[in-house]
DNA sequence: ACATTTTGTCAAGTATTTTTGACATGAATC
DNA sequence: GATTCATGTCAAAAATACTTGACAAAATGT
């Protein structure tokens, strides 16, 4: 899962303080957000949506990879 | 935050079971999140939203009480 | 009424996210 | 070259998501 933070940060001009005060977390989890440490709780990703007038998937996009892995029958599907 | 999980597997008439096989998780986890006793990570959202085509917004939808809670002087917005 | 499937729930354990506090780096300013 | 600000990172703890296995309640089908 790749994911667009730091595009719609310098958007808006937001430090990572900035975002991480507006939407209640602290600066670390903005910046491991960002950098792909982690993928936040959906709570946050919609706050962050909300904050930036835009949609979850327009900040976090799902990958081929995120769909293979799974035991998941459905997925794994073309190249 | 309130979810649609319930219609949307009615929709698409899938039992608890079907969809946690899709995503790869536990029939529990979507029961779980389901019942709103907790919010999935932004992954399983964006899955979800796969499955049945269509957005994260329509699955999850934040309530007033989500922005007010926070620290954040930016929300508490309006009634 | 009985069997089956689906859903709700519990408990205990593992994994992941989030917090706090701290420190190092690079860029910009003075 | 010292100061400040934004960012990257580490480590340890707290909180939350997710798993497995199991069982009861509710709904569905015969």
């Amino acid at each position: 899962m790749k994911n667009k933070l730091k595009v719609y940060r310098a958007m808006f001009d937001f430090t990572q303080e900035d975002l991480a005060k507006k939407i209640g977390v602290s600066r670390q989890t903005i910046n491991y957000i960002e950098k792909g440490k982690y993928a936040p709780s959906v709570l946050l990703a919609l706050k962050l949506a909300y904050v930036f007038n835009c949609k979850v998937e327009d900040l976090f996009i799902l990958e081929n990879e995120d769909l293979k892995q799974e035991d998941s029958l459905i997925f794994q599907g073309g190249e």
